[in-house]
Order: structure tokens, then C-alpha cells, then sequence
DNA sequence: GTCTATAAGCCGATAGAC
DNA sequence: GTCTATCGGCTTATAGAC
């Protein structure tokens, strides 16, 4: 009562989030978060009715501040979309360089639960990124792109690509790479009117 | 004694990579494992000398014959460069409809051990990813593609984003998008002597 | 090389007091 | 809403017989 529920449980939120995004979901008990978080188990599952409960919670408290995130990322990258586009691949290569960096959240939950196919926790996770497929579709739209929907997918593909292949190799130049063959991508896809020289695709060779 | 230790052996992988590969590694115990191999956990621990070593044994095991796998799906694909290397992708999206596929088992065990970087399966993962990587490469080098390193890890990042983002959302269309997407990038590196006409990269638009 | 039996501890979840 | 205490089951791994 000194402090109100609501606090409580982000407190359990922000206790779990990091141990899930470290260790993984199977690999942490509920113990060591009601632990990190200070409290017992009991009072923990006063909050959360199971620890898929607490699972799901720990991917949705991610989702806006994920996407706010490759949202700044953007905006504050100067250039064409091309530069833009390529901005957000530089920034994440930036981020993956921290040592605590482990990947994407919803992926490797998704990874994990795979065998689960309709727990809530992927649910959350397949929302996100459709959100953010969404956002990049509509952002292409607005610049003129025909196919869009076709771009936005395949940077999608290539963002959650540089999130697999780092984790693995721990190689986060393959981020950059990542954001070139956006880059190609985005230029080829651009009105044919003031193509740009020494654009991507043509600096390949 | 009526059968070899190594059949022994080999049973054990294979009731292993089943449930690995369907169900995850921290989900499966090795009392699991043994029972699907037909004998006691007991015999397994003869056989290997940890479940992180068995671990390691599935995926080790995986290892050539997805190689195999995927140079067979570029060379029973006829066409031209970008249609063989779109024709892996096509491959791919054909077995990931079937309703056992799971996504990629390297990528999901080093989502999932993501907390031990050093962990032998890890390091099988890394090395499997590298050989399909330098296959690639020496094949756009040996076709007389200019920047072929620069190439065949921008496929290999298509690739394992549409492992990643198949696996969540359950809708394999994505790889046939990262096929086309495979395809211009391929196109655009190709020398430029007699590009086709309705190459990809031109239908977008 | 394969078996039965068990150690020693951790798991998610709950009972009941306050 | 938070606590102490605990349930029943599952975990990796090992001891020792044959």
C-alpha cells in the first residue's frame, strides 16, 4: 500500500524483461524474478496468473519503445530514403556492439517457443513486427514508391536477417551489410525521375 | 553387442534432432531423448558425456546434409544465375508449408543459448552458416561476379531473415518475397554484358 | 554396453496467515 | 497485497549390478 500495484508489477516487468532478454524464457525461473524484483514468488503470481503471463507482458512492454526506437533512428538519419533506410541498419550494427546485445526479443522468443505456435507471447511478437512492416510500407508510400508493401518486406527481411546472423557469428559488420543491401534496394525502387550517381547498386561492381 | 556402438550412437542423435528440432533444447530432457531412442538414459550417458555434448552431436549431424540440400536445389534449378539462387529460396518456401518445419535448427539453438556464446553447438551453428556462405561466394566468383563476398552474405541475410520471419508469422510467402529480392541483388552484380530484359529488378516497378 | 535405482536439487504453482 | 512454507513433479547426472 506504500507503493500502488501498478508499480509493483512493472517492477516484475522490468525484473523479467531483463532476465528473459538475457538468459532466454526456459533458462529463468520465476524464483530468480520475483528475486531481481525484490519480492516473493506468491506476491508475483498475485500480478501474473502464470509465467506465460509474464512472458507475454515482458515482449508487449517492449513493443512501443522498440518501434519508437527504428522510428528515431530514421528521422534523425539526413539524406534521401536510401540514407535513411540505410540509418537504421547503422544504428542497430551500433547497438549490437554493446555487450549485453543479444539479439531481438521477439525473434529469439519465437525461436524458443516454436513448438507453441499459438502462445501469447508470439502473438505479440508477430504484431510487432507487422507494425513495423507497416510503418515502413506507409513511409515508402508517402515518398512515391510504387511497391511499397514489396519493399517493406524485404527490409524487414533483411533487419530480422542481421539480428540472426549476428547473434550467431557475434559479427555486427554483417549489419552494415545488411543496411547496403537495403540501401541497393530502396535506390532501385525510387522514382525513375534524379536518380542519384554513385548510387549503391551501382557501386557494387 | 548385437548391434555396433555406433548404431547405438547414430539412434540417439536421431531421436534427438526429432525432438530438438520440434520442440527446442531446454524442452526436451534427456530422459526424452532416451525413451524415443528405445533404451535408458543410462545408455546415453555412456554414449555422451553430457546433454550439452549431445546437443552439439545434433546439430553436428545436420550439417552436411543441409549443405547438400541447398547446392542441390541451385543446381536442379535451370535459368540463369538470379533464377538458381531464387530457386533455393523457392525450395525453401516448399518445405516450410510442410506442417513439421520449424524454421532453421542452428538459428533457433543459438537464439535460445544465446547466453552462452561459447557453448560447442554454437560454435557447429557459426562454422555450418560460414560454409554456405564461402559456397556461395566461390560460385558467384567462379560465374565472374565482381564483389561475390559482398553478395553471398547479403543472400545469406535474406536467407535467415525469412527462416526468422517465417517462423513467425507461419506464412512462408516471405521467402518467395526474399527470393525476389535474392534475385535483383543477383542481378544487379551480375557483369554487365547482355542483361536481361524483364530481369526482377525492372518488374518492381 | 545396457540395465535398475536413486541422488540432489530446481521447477511452476498453491495454501493459508496477516 | 505481501509474506512463509511447501507440494508434487521433473531435471541432469551417477552408483553399482550384470
Amino acid at each position: 500500500m506504500a507503493r500502488p500495484a501498478t508499480d509493483t508489477r512493472e517492477r516484475i516487468i522490468a525484473a523479467a524483461s531483463k532476465l528473459f532478454y538475457s538468459d532466454g524464457i526456459k533458462s529463468v525461473s520465476v524464483d530468480a524474478v520475483a528475486a531481481k524484483a525484490g519480492l516473493t514468488k506468491r506476491t508475483l503470481y498475485y500480478h501474473f496468473k502464470s509465467k506465460d503471463d509474464l512472458v507475454a507482458a515482458y515482449l508487449a512492454a517492449r513493443d512501443q519503445p522498440n518501434l519508437a526506437l527504428f522510428k528515431r533512428w530514421f528521422a534523425e538519419t539526413e539524406g534521401g530514403l536510401p540514407d535513411k533506410v540505410e540509418g537504421i541498419f547503422r544504428n542497430l550494427a551500433r547497438s549490437a556492439r554493446h555487450p549485453k546485445w543479444k539479439g531481438c526479443g521477439f525473434l529469439r522468443t519465437s525461436a524458443e517457443l516454436a513448438n507453441m505456435p499459438g502462445h501469447p507471447a508470439i502473438k505479440i511478437g508477430a504484431a510487432h513486427k507487422k507494425k513495423f512492416e507497416d510503418w515502413l510500407r506507409v513511409t515508402f508510400e508517402a515518398r512515391g514508391i510504387g511497391n511499397g508493401s514489396l519493399l517493406a518486406r524485404q527490409i524487414l527481411l533483411l533487419l530480422d536477417g542481421s539480428f540472426a546472423v549476428v547473434l550467431l557469428h557475434r559479427d555486427p559488420s554483417y549489419m552494415e551489410t545488411a543496411g547496403e543491401a537495403a540501401r541497393s534496394l530502396t535506390q532501385a525502387a525510387l522514382p525513375a525521375r534524379r536518380v542519384r550517381s554513385m548510387s549503391a547498386s551501382r557501386r557494387v561492381r
